[in-house]
This record gives C-alpha cells, structure tokens and sequence, in this order.
DNA sequence: TATTAGCACTCGACATCAAAGAGTGCTAAC
DNA sequence: GTTAGCACTCTTTGATGTCGAGTGCTAATA
C-alpha cells in the first residue's frame, strides 16, 4: 500500500487538527475539514489504511486518531520542505545588548520561553577550538602566583597556583616567556602532552617545581569547561496535559535540573549538525530517555571562531512545529549576528 | 483560656501525628496515641479549645484537625529548645572534597535534597567584604588591556579594558604601583568615588584614556556579582500531595528556576541571622509569596573571611523539622569547616 | 470499482446515588 | 472535670446508567 496524495492530504489534515485540538480526531471532522469533498465513511476507510501504514494510532476502539511519531516526522519533514511560513509576530522577538555573555544566554533562553510557551535551554558555546592569545604567570605573594590566560573571543581562564618556594623575579619572566612562545596561537585541544615536556626540557628538567608550575597551567588551559546550561519556562509543560501527570513532570522537571542530562542534547545536536543549524527530534528520536513524550527541537548557533552552542525547545509531541522553528532561526540568527558585529 | 501543659501535650500529639500520616487527626486517635489516659471526648474538648486558640484547623466540619501555622511555629519553637536529637543516618552524609566552589556547593545542595527528600537551594557567598589582595593590569595586544583581581578567599575578578591608544610600559607600570598602593587592603565594598577621584588626580587628570582605565578597574571590583544559586531536588515536592497540583507545583517550579526569586530568601536569611545561623519560616511567614504553603529552613554558612552564603530546604509546611534541621546544621557545620582546615 | 449511507457496537466521560466511615458537637450521667 | 452515647455532617468510594463520539462492516449506489 502506498501513500498516495489523497492520504497525504488526509493525514495531514488529521495532524493539523490534532496540534490544534489536541483530541483525537475523527472521520466526521475531517470530512468537513478538508476540501476533498469526500464522506466519513471513506475518510474511514483511508484512516484504517493510515493506520496500518503506521501514521496514525488509536488511542482505544472507538476513538478517533492521533499521529504517530512515524505520522509527526512525515508532517515535519513534508513542512520544513514547504517555505517557511514568516511568522510576523516572532519579529519583535528581539535580543538585547548584554555585556555578560551568561545574562545573554539567558535572555535568549527567556525569550524563546515566553515567545513560545515551551520550555527551552541553551548551552553556553564551547571554547575548546579558541586560541590561546596571551598567558600570564604573576606573583601574588610568596607563595602563590597567578595564572592567567587569554584566548580568542576574550575568553579568560585563571587559577591560583600555591607554590613551595618563591620564585625570583628572572625566573617568573623566563616562564612567561616560555609559556608564551611555545604555547600561543595553538587552540586549547591541540596542547599536547608532548609540548609541554619539551618545554620542561627547555625550563630545566632539574627543578620541580617549575615542572609543576608548567603543568598547572596547562591543566588550566585545557580543563574542560563545566557544562554551563540555563533553561527557561519549565513549568510551561503544565500547559501540556499529556506532560502534566505528575510522575512525568517530575522526570522532566528533574531532567532540567539536573544540566548534565541536557548535555546529551547538546551533543547529539553538534553531532548531527546539518546545513540549516536545526534539528528535529520527536518522541523516541529523542537522545534523552526522559523526553520520549516530548518533541526537542535544536538548533546550533555560533558566537564566532568556532564558538559553537546549542539552543533548544523542548514541548509536546504536538507542538506548533513551524512556529517553533521559526522562533529558533529567528533567535539563532540573532545570536549569529551578534559575533559579526 | 491559657495553654496548659495538658493542651500542650495534645498538641504536640496532634502535630507528631499528622507530620508522620499527613491525614487529619481525630480525637480518638489522641487518646490512644498519648499516655494521657484520656477518652476521645475529653480530647474533643480540648480540640475545641486549641482550635479557639488557633492552634490547629478542621479542613471541613467532622474532619480531624490538622495544625494552622501558628500550631506548627509552637512546635517548632518548643522543639527547638528541646536537645537536638543526633539522627545517626545524618552522619553518613559527608561532603567530598571539591575543587571548584561551584561543585562544593552543587554537592552540598544535592546532598541535602537527596537526604531530606526535599527541595534545597545554596547561594555562592558573597564576597563584597572581601579585601583586595593584588591588582594588574597587562598588555594582551595594542588595544586590549587585560586587568585582573585578586581578593582574600582566592577570589579572582578579570575583564578586557579596549584603549584607543597604545599604552606605554612606563604608564602600565605607573598605572599598576598607583591601583595596587591605594586599593590593596580595602574591602571591596569600601571602594567610593572619593578614591578613585584621588587616583585620577595623581595619575593625571589631562589623560583621559588613563582616567578610563581607573574607571574600568574600579567597575570590575565593585561590580557585584551576579547571584549564584543552585537548586536541586526540586521534583521533590511531588512528593507532598498538597504541593504536587499543577498549579502550585508550577508556580514552584518557576520559583526554583527564576534564581532570582531565591535571592529573597537569601536576603531575609542573612538579615535574620541569630546565634544558631538557623531559621525557620513556616507558610506565610515566608518571605516568597510563591511559598506560602511551604515551610522554609535557611541556614547561614561562612567559608570563612566574611564570605556568607545561605543553604536552605523548602518542603511542606508538615516537614520533618527535626530532620531537617539536623541535617542543615549538619551540613552547615561541614561547610564552616572546610575553610578552618 | 470507488464511494456512500446506514447501523450495530464499543468505549470513555460524566452524573447520580447509596453506603460506609470517620469524626464532630452536644447532652446527660458519673 | 470526665466520659458515654447519640444524632448529625461531610468526604470517599464504588456501582450504575446514560450520552455521545467514533468506529467497522455491509449493502446499496454512481
């Protein structure tokens, strides 16, 4: 059996009114809906077609239909085809200037939020490609120096390091300058074990604690960045009765809590990375366990040289599917931009 | 009408009761849960006297009594007189050393909720009292200077400063010995307007660049930080029926994840300190309107050099309070010590 | 052959009703 | 002052019946 165009029609007529509605829906509503002209019964008989080809379900005998995750990703995937519908509203979806990165993101996630009425959360870009510009070794007292280090996008790490011995002022600039030199220019993951035993080398294998200083800062510049992730609109899922129930709330609810679980999302989404920046993710295409109710949306944004994050919409499988992708270019784009200028 | 020691007793009966069973509690059930040796009438007498005196509340004419918050403030005042009990499961609950506060203090709030089986929350301390420890400024390439802070607690504060012109080494070092006499020593909060006038003047009030520069650094000390807070078991109050409809479990949920709205306990907690570093705020004595049927245990921590952070547990107004304060006082004390090792 | 009308059937949603049970307040007796 | 007894109230629970939406199937129709 095959898909022809009047089961397209039909099936999408059923997915349109079900995003809408959220109740299942029945032969008599689409007869009327559609402009097939065409009567329940033979709606009935399509539906049961629909059914078998695994696009629609029945919640029990005798309801009317629901999509499937099969009958979603033919809706979306028919859709993001289709030119996208300009959402007029979604314009005055604007970022403002913010000197913090972090009270960025923040916003961005807040208005994806409040826009939309999902709930939403973005992944701080990560830095790993970034250039180290600029390293700085300075004494603070006897015992502790400062470590400083610059690299693209104005990005600065620093760590305390307590050392046993004071180090004179001659030596403090000889590390300097040999951090420097061999050390500037390479992006944070290409500094390899094997860089810094030269440079030990070079420092004077002999003295330990000039070996440790040398290692100290490379830990501080290859340290992983904690996972930094906001969410906004949380509690939008009690919108959503099919989310609401209690023992699934509290599994999504501890799934935005707990950041590391959406780091999964982040992930797959800089993984699966294709041309447009956007994925889709319904039911149990999902990467997290705990939103195989929830459709996810993502899209990957970036804030300059390589600096690339991750901004998500997480809501019901019947979501306004274009609309949400609209908001998410529309802030990806933004947030595009503002590197640029 | 007074509350004698007999009242006294059935209250407090009545409070146990319901804290453990969460039902109503009815007269029968006190004069077989006390040793009184009372009948059920006699109690019922006396309920009516203690619901007169506001103690305790019937949800519905011929339904048991349940504790109105003035109930629960005398049981938690009697009890907190009372010795603290030593819950002996508490003392399996050990913070790990962490490297980074942020993870310390995660830690401590997963802990927490996991062994109260409550939604907690810690706040970073604050760290305005602080005192400047080493100042400096640095040349990362001709337009970008860096500059950054040191304060007691290791406490490190950096931006990037764009200049117009190049400047000197002579001025960065002349710029460096003048920050570092007048501003090493200060607490951070101690920093005015006056001083950073007087280092204007002496550096030169005719270069506007190096006025900027004053200007920026005076602004990255001073600046406060934004609040940090972390939250974790806040699907815990599914736990509790009467926090679990979606109405409050929403307003909740955004409660918990708008951090902002948490700075308010943290506020009223530091402004409240006693000699114990423990408060409660039982329903609508808390100060978060979104909190109102809950009940609240802050406690103040220091980690030592005046940087205060508050650590809290929300939960229905019929918590363990005795658990509970064990357990944050517990934790309390951990944390204090942490900075005295 | 595809479409449609008709019809019996299924199932959830909802309202109604009765019974059970917990608990009270009051009165009168101890 | 305490208690037994009793009528009364109110919630909870389950059973029952009705309604309506929607189906699948069959037979008639274009």
């Amino acid at each position: 059996m095959q898909l022809d165009e009047r089961k397209m029609k039909i099936l999408q007529a059923i997915i349109r009114n079900y995003l809408e509605t959220g109740e299942p829906v029945g032969s008599r509503t689409i007869s009327k809906y559609t402009d097939l002209n065409l009567s329940s019964a033979t709606i009935r008989n399509e539906m049961a077609d629909l059914e078998e080809l695994g696009y629609i379900v029945q919640p029990h005998t005798s309801a009317g239909r629901i999509p499937s995750d099969k009958g979603y990703r033919f809706y979306v995937d028919t859709m993001m085809e289709d030119k996208e519908r300009e959402v007029e509203e979604l314009k005055g979806m604007l970022l403002e200037k913010e000197e913090k990165m972090e009270n960025l993101l923040k916003q961005a996630a807040k208005l994806l939020a409040t826009s939309t009425n999902y709930a939403t959360m973005i992944s701080a870009p990560s830095s790993h490609h970034n250039r180290v510009k600029f390293i700085q070794l300075s004494r603070v007292d006897a015992h502790q120096l400062l470590a400083v280090v610059v690299a693209e996008g104005n990005l600065i790490k620093n760590t305390i390091l307590p050392v046993e011995e004071e180090l004179s002022d001659e030596t403090l600039l000889k590390l300097n300058m040999l951090l420097n030199t061999h050390l500037n220019g390479l992006a944070i993951d290409e500094i390899s074990l094997a860089i810094i035993s030269v440079m030990k080398q070079q420092a004077g294998i002999h003295s330990d604690i000039i070996g440790n200083v040398i290692d100290a800062v490379a830990d501080t510049i290859t340290h992983e960045e904690d996972l930094e992730v906001y969410t906004s609109g949380t509690n939008n899922i009690f919108r959503y009765p099919e989310l609401a129930d209690q023992s699934k709330a509290s599994e999504l609810i501890n799934a935005f809590e707990e950041k590391q679980v959406l780091s999964e999302l982040i992930q797959q989404n800089l993984s699966d990375e294709n041309e447009t920046g956007i994925q889709v993710y319904i039911g149990n295409e999902t990467p997290i366990q705990s939103m195989k109710d929830c459709s996810i949306i993502t899209a990957t944004y970036e804030l300059g040289e390589g600096m690339k994050g991750t901004i998500g919409i997480i809501g019901p499988k019947r979501m306004d599917y274009e609309r949400a992708v609209g908001a998410l270019k529309h802030l990806k784009n933004q947030l595009d931009d503002i590197y640029k200028k």
